[in-house]
Formats: structure tokens, sequence, C-alpha cells
DNA sequence: AAATTTGCTTAGAGCTATTAAGGAAACATA
DNA sequence: TATGTTTCCTTAATAGCTCTAAGCAAATTT
């Protein structure tokens, strides 16, 4: 594993790549978005503006590159508290992979904002491979846990024939692109579940209810309560952490 | 009403400001939020880049400005579905209004999208005056029907007591900025309500829901019948209008 | 040792926001 | 009616941005 599959040049720049990724990712936090140029980039790391197209062949490439770093960040996160017990029940990880989403969107607000926000602009290219690759990653986490729940213990459905035909239709469809591990009904209820939980998310970190709220933790854990009634399971409160005391 | 209030000049002005805004909407509608610029915006107009500082100070004020208009047009639509049945159940004012809502935004997603997505960076200045008093207008209108019919028909609400302790606080400081109209157990209910047809919408709209629906339509319906429950209130199906066939 | 590839440089075109200075027209006033 | 002020717009200029082009120098390959 040494000379032939990585030479030093390759080192060298994957090294500059991740450098660009932290000072991009640095502006970010201290500055907005709107701070994140190619030349601030690369004022930064001491090279002269150009320099970087060497690396990126635009600055939305450039940006792309680094929205699909946090989509694969965040989904680690959630894989990590998946495995965390991978022998508890599986509602318990389910909630604690909800935990951990939201943990991750507090914890990185402009990163999560980037993720949410960034595509106002692109409906049309799908072929956004990397970062597409990267959402589809983030999506599948929850998409896993709730399949592996529906063959464990099948949560309540309603009844396909009692949906409108349109809805019927695209459920249809999205249980075939999902390869039928979740036949149409349960689809519905997942991406219910989904709407709700990524929703209340965005809204929070896109600061759409600073007019009432100032922490919206009870509310999503309220939300988890609401949510596990839907499915069936059991919740249970959150572990405490450092940072959180019992009221 | 004539010559004194309102001057030639004033008349002149004023129609100019329409212009602006105007043509900053047709470049946001056909090309994006990008190619709103300033320049971009003068050329359209057929006058020269920094002519446009006679009317807004800066990007920044003009974008708000614009947006505030965005802002009161959804109100006035929506206030304009409150009052076109006065003497309906509250019930039903309150859907036709959560779906003028929705209408509005599905038939202007490049303005809805700006109203929501813009405010990634301003999570400071509060003294946003115009733009804000706008978005004040458009979150009373639901307020306002929900105060009715917690007047009028009490809706089931927790209790209290039972919710966690930060939710209580924050709930009883709401309630105080809306003056007592709701108290703080049927503010949260409100909250809850607000927070799932908001969110629902701006995923749509953002096109956070791509990957599973191509019309958002009766999911839509589905959370309106849910909310009804919540609010015991009958729901009712949306009246027929062409385009839309009963399946 | 020679040839090629790679990483960077500076120069420059064409955008952008914004400020400054000045001209011309409309309006207000003496 | 003449004079002064206000208003609208212009061009010029600064400083930033994205991105292309041309070229140097060092590292790598042949």
């Amino acid at each position: 594993m040494s000379a032939h599959t990585t030479s030093r040049r390759d080192r060298l720049r994957q090294a500059t790549v991740e450098e660009i990724h932290v000072t991009v990712r640095r502006l970010l936090v201290a500055q907005g978005s709107a701070a994140v140029t190619i030349n601030a980039v690369a004022r930064e790391m001491g090279m002269s503006g150009p320099a970087l197209y060497h690396y990126y062949a635009s600055h939305d490439e450039l940006v792309g590159a680094v929205t699909a770093g946090f989509f694969r960040e965040l989904a680690e996160t959630m894989e990590q508290a998946r495995d965390a017990h991978a022998d508890a029940p599986i509602g318990d990880r389910l909630l604690s992979v909800c935990r951990a989403m939201r943990a991750w969107a507090i914890a990185h607000p402009a990163e999560f904002g980037w993720i949410f926000a960034s595509p106002i602009a692109p409906p049309n290219r799908r072929q956004d491979s990397v970062r597409h690759q990267a959402a589809l990653r983030f999506e599948q986490v929850l998409l896993d846990l709730t399949v592996e729940l529906w063959q464990a213990q099948p949560f309540p459905v309603p009844d396909l024939a009692g949906l409108p035909a349109s809805l019927r239709e695209q459920l249809t469809a999205y249980s075939a692109t999902i390869e039928g591990r979740l036949p149409p009904e349960a689809a519905h209820v997942f991406l219910t579940c989904w709407i709700r939980l990524y929703g209340l998310l965005c809204m929070e970190v896109l600061h759409q209810l600073d007019f009432a709220y100032t922490d919206l933790e009870p509310v999503f854990e309220e939300c988890l309560r609401d949510l596990s009634a839907k499915l069936s399971l059991d919740y249970s409160e959150p572990p405490l952490t450092e940072g959180r005391r019992p009221s």
C-alpha cells in the first residue's frame, strides 16, 4: 500500500483538496455563504485566485463538492448513532438516529442551512452526481431503519384503496424506486414521518420559528413522540448528556 | 384629494418604484435570484446602473422591499380567501385560507422560495421593518382565524402542567407577545399546526420532496385533514376548480 | 538527459456593488 | 420673471467577483 496505488503527487493533491474544503467551511461558518468566493478561499490559503481552477472547474462545482461533504458528514453521524447500540431495539435506534440528525444540524447550522437552501436554483440538473449521491446516502439511513422496522414489527398503514388515485400512483412509483423494500402504503407512512422531521429541522435552522421559539428541543421531542405513536413503537426519553438538565 | 397630497413628482417616482419591482420580479422568475442584480434591473429599464441608488440605498434594501411586496401579496391572497365567504363556518374559512396559501406558493414558486430562503443570512437585524412588518401580517392571518376559532368553539389543548418546563416558558412568552389572545396551551396547538403547514409547503417549493413526489396536492389535503382533526373541526373537500379533476 | 505533466503565477475581459461628481430639467421661491 | 434648490439621471472610477489565457518552474516520466 505504498508507491504504486498512491503517488506522492496524489497525496499532495489530496491534502490541498482537503485544505480547500476546510477553508471553505471556515469562511462559511464565520462570514456566511456570500463570503465563500473562489478568490477569498485562495487568498486564505496563500495562493492566488485562478490556482483553484486546477481543483474545481467552477465556483458551483466547488460548492457542490463541499456540500456533498456536509451530506456525507451528516450521514456518517447518523450511521454512527445507528450502529452505536446495534443490539438495542429498533425503535431506540430510530429515535437516536433522529436525535443525531438534529444534534448535527444544531451544532452546524451554517452547513445544514447550505445543504437545505442551496438548491433553490437547480431543479434542473439531476446528474449532480457527487452531491446527489451524498444526499441519497443521507436519506437512506432513516429509510433503511424504517424498512428494518417494517420487517420486524410492521406498523399500521392506511388502506391503499382509500387514498386518492394520484397519491396512490406516486407512492407506487416511489415504492418501485426503493426496489419495493416498502410497499406503497408503508412508504406513505415513512414519507409522512420524513416530512415532519426534516421539515421541522429546516424551519428551525432557517430561523422561520424564531418569532415564537428560542429552543426547539422540546418541540422536536414532541414530534418524535408523535411519530413513535404513528410507527407504534415505544417512545423513550433521550439519554441525558452534558448540557441537558432534567426539568 | 388632488394636487396637494400627491405631487406630480411623487406620482412619477411611485411609478418608477413599481417598474423596478416588476422588473425585479420578472428577472427573478425568468432567470433565478442570481440574475437580480442592480445593474441588470437598471439595464432592463433602459437606465444605467447607479440611477437605481436614488430609489434604494443598496442591493439588500431593494431585495428587502421586493420581498416585503411578495409577503404582502401572499397575505392579501389569504385575506381574500378569508373574506370571500365571510358567512361560512370558521372551519371552512380556515381551510380555504390554507389552500389559498398553497395555491399562491405553487403559482409563484420563485417568489415563495425567496420569501423563505432569503433570510439564511440575517438572523441579526430585527428592525428590518418593511420586510418584517409584511411577514408579520402574513403570519397574522392564520393566527387571527385560530383565535376566532378558539373563542367560538375551543379546540382540545394539552395540559400545560404536563409539558416540559422549557416549552411552557416559551409558550407563555409567545402568548404574551400575541397579547394573550391565545393562552399558552392553545398557542401550542396553533404553532404545531403552523409548523406542519408551512413546513410542508417550504419543502415542496424548495424541491426537497422531488425524490418521491411529483404532485403534493393530495399530501397537502391529508395534512389539512389531520390538522382539522386536531382542531376538532369538520374537514371538507376543496371546491373543484378548473384543472382539478375528481379521481 | 529530454520530454511531459502538474501547480502555480500574472494579465486581462467582463461581470458585479457602490461612491463621486456633474449636467439638465422640474419645482419653489423672491 | 429670474433665481435658487431639489431631483433624476448620467459618466467615471474603485474594488471586488468569476473565469480564460499564456507562461514559468519544478516534479515526474520516459
